[in-house]
RNA sequence: GCCCCCAUCGUCUAGCGGCCGAGGAUUUCGCCCUUUCAAGGCGGCGACACGGGUUCGAAUCCCGUUGGGGGCACCA
């Protein structure tokens, strides 16, 4: 194992010689809870990647590690995927020819992948246990030794595999690895050399007869005929194994490229403590889906020196996976706010009044879907997320209550002010923004009063709050009485 | 501890030897617009981690240092 011969370059791209329509990729996630942000740019770039090229797209689900893989989670991802808009050409729900797309639902193509091997020697039983394995490996690090597996198992004889065998032990099936140094092409980094003495023989098939990982994706992405593999950086050290794994396949490799981490503020991987990671959690929050598209599609890769906002078809047209960022990217949430407002604004109304239903409601706001959707184009520019509706909307459809400010307002010496504006407003012939802001100014005028004193005592009034909407438009859609009345109870609590 | 990756404004980035006294976006600050808040317009502050090379010339190439990140499982 110590015997280093010359770098071979076994990933030369060359399966990805494959252009246009010839092009697979798929995104291959384990269904262990949410979709989080940075598998959502894994699965974003690869979509572009196969889009852009005609090509094919594929979801496949890794769940081979049984204990944390859950059904729900697989619905959370392909409900979370759907939402973004990222559609698969194979897997699950819409099938393919190189199925299962579920890898838990094939176990018998893995085993006797794994049989093979065990007959061509690339592979070999190893009943070490698990126990066992640990010590050793805590035991290496004391030493200051790199940890991994030693290869005790590789020579064994067949006396002590019966010995071993007698003792009921049971074995999990260890990939050879060749012993020499192994040069991995990365699309994205190019050209990185793995050293012998790192690539220490590993698990591909458990004792339970489920394959890890390495040996599960690794044999998919041959079957399934993949091209390219875009997956995060820290897939990048298990390469140099499914390289091997794919040689003993005798099949040429897809091309490689490994995307920088997104991290938080902190520079450490973007965990719930940052608090949002969840694309669904995005949804939930009231961001758009194009939004979310258009700003992990920045984080880490851009189109030119100035162009911001990129549709699907844009980002589609021009997407290059080789002008993809090395470094880590770190999740600015301020500027998706940002980004979500301008969506926001870009938005039409109906879409939007149908989106707020849900935030409205949430917020215990009965409110008249009419009415939201006259009130949206006043609204949506002042917005960043859909969660600033109700916040901003409440007036219109439950009696206020003063908030701190505009309570202080109200009980200051303005009663003179909403007197004006009562005699002002009441006998207005037609209720619009333009006959409000006509009686309005007048009144301004004729008290000497600065827009400011003479408008800030009805909003306080009218809405219960300092900060709103354009008065005039709200005053509008609330109507007549209820703008009216509710400049009288200003009055009347004045005194 | 060992292996691998990375390093331009606070943040996302453009830059692939001279066009850079470093461009855009966001954030922040100021001004304009203005019925509040936004939106919009204009302007300001703000970066090539450090040290050596190579070269007529380096943000761009090489080496080292420092600093981040990833990996070293019968997880993926």
């Amino acid at each position: 194992m110590t015997e280093t011969g010359a770098p071979q370059v076994v990933a030369d791209g060359s399966a990805a010689a494959a252009a246009g329509s010839d092009v697979r990729c798929r995104f291959a996630p384990s269904p262990t809870g949410y979709l989080h942000v940075g598998n959502a740019r894994t699965a974003l770039f690869s979509w572009l990647l196969a889009r852009r090229n005609g090509g094919t797209f594929v979801l496949r689900v890794e769940d081979t590690d049984r204990a944390r893989s859950t059904d729900e989670a697989i619905e959370i991802l392909i409900h979370s995927l759907r939402w973004l808009g990222i559609d698969w050409d194979e897997g699950p729900e819409v099938g393919g020819p190189f199925g299962p797309y579920r890898q838990t639902e094939g176990l018998d193509h893995f085993r006797e992948v794994t049989d093979r091997f065990l007959e061509a020697g690339t592979a070999y039983r190893c009943y070490c246990t698990p126990e066992e394995l640990e010590d050793r490996r805590r035991a290496a690090l004391k030493r200051g030794e790199t940890p991994g597996y030693d290869g005790r198992c590789r020579t064994l004889g067949d006396k002590e595999r019966a010995a071993f065998e007698a003792e009921g032990r049971s074995f999990a099936v260890r990939f050879a690895m060749p012993g020499n140094d192994i040069a991995v092409h990365d699309l994205i980094r190019g050209e990185t050399t793995f050293p012998a003495a790192d690539l220490k023989d590993f698990v591909i098939m458990r004792s339970n007869g489920v394959p890890t990982y390495l040996l599960a994706a690794a044999v998919d992405d041959v079957r399934m005929k993949m091209t390219h593999v875009i997956r995060g950086e820290d897939l990048m050290p298990s390469t140099p194994r499914q390289l091997e794994i794919m040689k003993a396949l005798g099949a040429p490799p897809p091309a490689y490229a490994h995307l920088p981490l997104i991290v938080g503020p902190n520079r450490q991987p973007l965990s719930k403590r940052f608090g949002a990671v969840a694309v669904e959690h995005f949804r939930e929050t009231g961001f758009l889906p194009e939004a979310l598209v258009n700003y992990l599609a920045l984080l880490g890769w851009s189109f030119d020196e100035k162009t911001t906002f990129l549709d699907r078809a844009q980002l589609i047209g021009a997407f290059d996976v080789s002008h993809v960022s090395r470094n880590p990217a770190v999740f600015d949430l301020q500027k998706l706010e940002w980004m979500n407002g301008h969506y926001i604004r870009e938005s039409d109304d109906e879409r939007l009044a149908g989106l707020a239903g849900e935030f409205l409601s949430a917020a215990g706001i009965d409110a008249d879907p009419q009415l939201v959707l006259r009130a949206m184009p006043i609204v949506k520019e002042r917005i960043h997320t859909l969660a600033e509706l109700p916040g901003m909307l409440r007036f219109l459809f439950e009696d206020v209550t003063p908030d701190e400010k505009a309570a202080a307002m109200l009980a200051g010496d303005h009663v003179a002010t909403l007197r004006a504006a009562l005699s002002a407003l009441e006998p207005l012939p037609d209720w619009t923004a333009d006959a409000i802001h006509q009686a309005l100014g007048g009144l301004k005028e004729s008290l000497g009063l600065s827009s400011k004193q003479a408008f800030q005592p009805v909003r306080a009034a009218v809405t219960g709050t300092l900060v709103s909407p354009p008065l005039y438009e709200s005053m509008e859609l609330l109507g007549r009485e209820r703008s009216l009345s509710r400049i009288r109870a200003a009055v009347d609590a004045a005194g």
